[in-house]
This record gives structure tokens, sequence and C-alpha cells, in this order.
DNA sequence: TTCTCACATCGTCAACTAACGAATTATAGC
DNA sequence: GCTATAATTCGTTAGTTGACGATGTGAGAA
């Protein structure tokens, strides 16, 4: 029951949903997460962690950068459901498919660059 | 999105899941989720309306008794896959199991029995 | 070692939520 | 109509949540 509204509670605030979808087209860096969704580094990084507590993601450090990406075959039963509801549930809602959009260009650039935007910089 | 997150915030209370599930055998009267719950009325009333609004349950008036039902095959399919999903992860959580338990008593009283129990007579 | 920067943690505040009892509404029975 | 009762609505209160900025931590660069 515990992780069952665990996961339930992840998914019930707009910006973890759109967090997790983010990742639906592969891993990405918290710092990316941050520049699309626009929030403080602080809240963006408590979003993930919840996701992450939820057992919805997973996380990989590489030296400065935190990756981020859905969580796989070896997560619980439960949180594998979870995530293929919810992709198929959101893969056709306007703000997922402008984040989607929004993406392929933050993808492009390289990590110092994204997160130069939100630093002020 | 809307009502993907009424659905997750409708599942992400422990009350409602546990009203939820016990509907998986069957319809049941307000009186008898109150009866199960040991909540007041008026909290059991909102608990139900949220799942309501969330399209998760259908209810039906019957003179002065209320009926709540598990949503069927004429709700949203958001709303179906999510009570799949709930039923399935949940079916052998103790909880939920001693809630089984306890509503095989509750059905074999009257309603107006069992409205009286809560009602202090 | 020292600096920089990505990220996490902490403290704070406003907004929201779950719980209750009291008052109200609606329906059955007299 | 009047009473009893099942359920809803309303108001209050305590606890939770999401947002932020400030501070702390850890890894790479100088």
């Amino acid at each position: 029951m515990k992780s069952f509204l665990a996961i339930t509670r992840a998914l019930s605030d707009e910006t973890r949903v759109r967090a997790l979808l983010a990742l639906r087209q592969g891993e990405l860096c918290l710092c990316q997460i941050i520049s699309l969704l626009g929030m403080a580094p602080s809240t963006v990084s408590k979003h993930m962690d919840l996701l992450y507590q939820a057992g919805l993601v997973e996380r990989r450090k590489q030296g400065k950068w935190h990756y981020f990406r859905l969580a796989g075959r070896e997560a619980p039963a439960a949180a594998q459901k979870a995530i293929r509801w919810a992709l198929d549930a959101l893969a056709k809602e306007p703000l997922v498919k402008a984040d989607t959009r929004q993406l392929c260009c933050i993808r492009k650039k390289n990590l110092e660059e994204v997160s130069a935007c939100y630093r002020g910089n």
C-alpha cells in the first residue's frame, strides 16, 4: 500500500508528470529538466527525488551531471505498469507534446549551455 | 491532463483506495462504506465524491440510500485502466484483505442495522 | 588546494487537504 | 404536514504540499 501510494502521489502533480513524460524518449540530465520546466533547481530536484522514491525513475551520476531515466525491467511491476499507463493516457496531451518539441531544442545544446540559461548568464 | 490528475489524486489517499477496492465485489451503500472505514459520514461522503468526480466510481440513488460501484465499460479508458491497475497492485495487501473480510459481515446485515451502528444506537 | 558549478538540503511561507461536527437537504413513513 | 434518517454541504482546524531562496556538498578545473 505504501509503495502504491508513493506512486499515485508522485503522479498527482502536473510538474512531476511532465518530468516523467519528458524521459520517454531517453535519459535526461537534471539541468535539461530544469530548463524544460522553467522552475527553480531546488524545486525540480525535489520533484525528481519524489519520482525516484516512488520507483518511477532511475538516476545515474556522471561527474557533476545527474541523469534520470524511466524505471526499467528491474523495477517493481506496479511502477512499470504505472509508467505505461501514464504514457498511454497522456501521449496526446497538448502540454506533453509541446514539451516534446521543446526537448528537441534542449537536446541539441550541450549541458553547459543549458544550465547557463537558468543561471542567468 | 486534468482528468489524469483527478484520477491520480483520487488514488493518492489510503482511505479512498480502500473505499475503491471495497467495491470490487459489487455495489455498496454509502452507509456500508462508512461502517467499513469507521469515519464520519461527512468525511466518507466527500471521499466518495472525489472518486466519483475522477470517474472511478458510479453512483445510484434509491430512496434514501446511495449506492456506489466501480466505473464500468462506458467510463473513460484511463479510469478503467487505473481501476484494473489498482486492483491488481493491491489485491494482496493485508489491509485490503482485512476490509474484504469485514465486508462479508457488513453485507449480511440490512442497511438500517449498519447505519444504526455509527449513529450510536 | 582552491575555485566553480551542478545539485541537494534546509527553512519559510502560502495554498491545499483531510478530518470533524453542525446545519441543511431529500426521502420514507406516519 | 410532521418526524426520522441518509447523505450532503459548510465552517473550522491541524497537518501536508509545492514553491522559493539561502546554504551546504561533492566533483571537475585551475
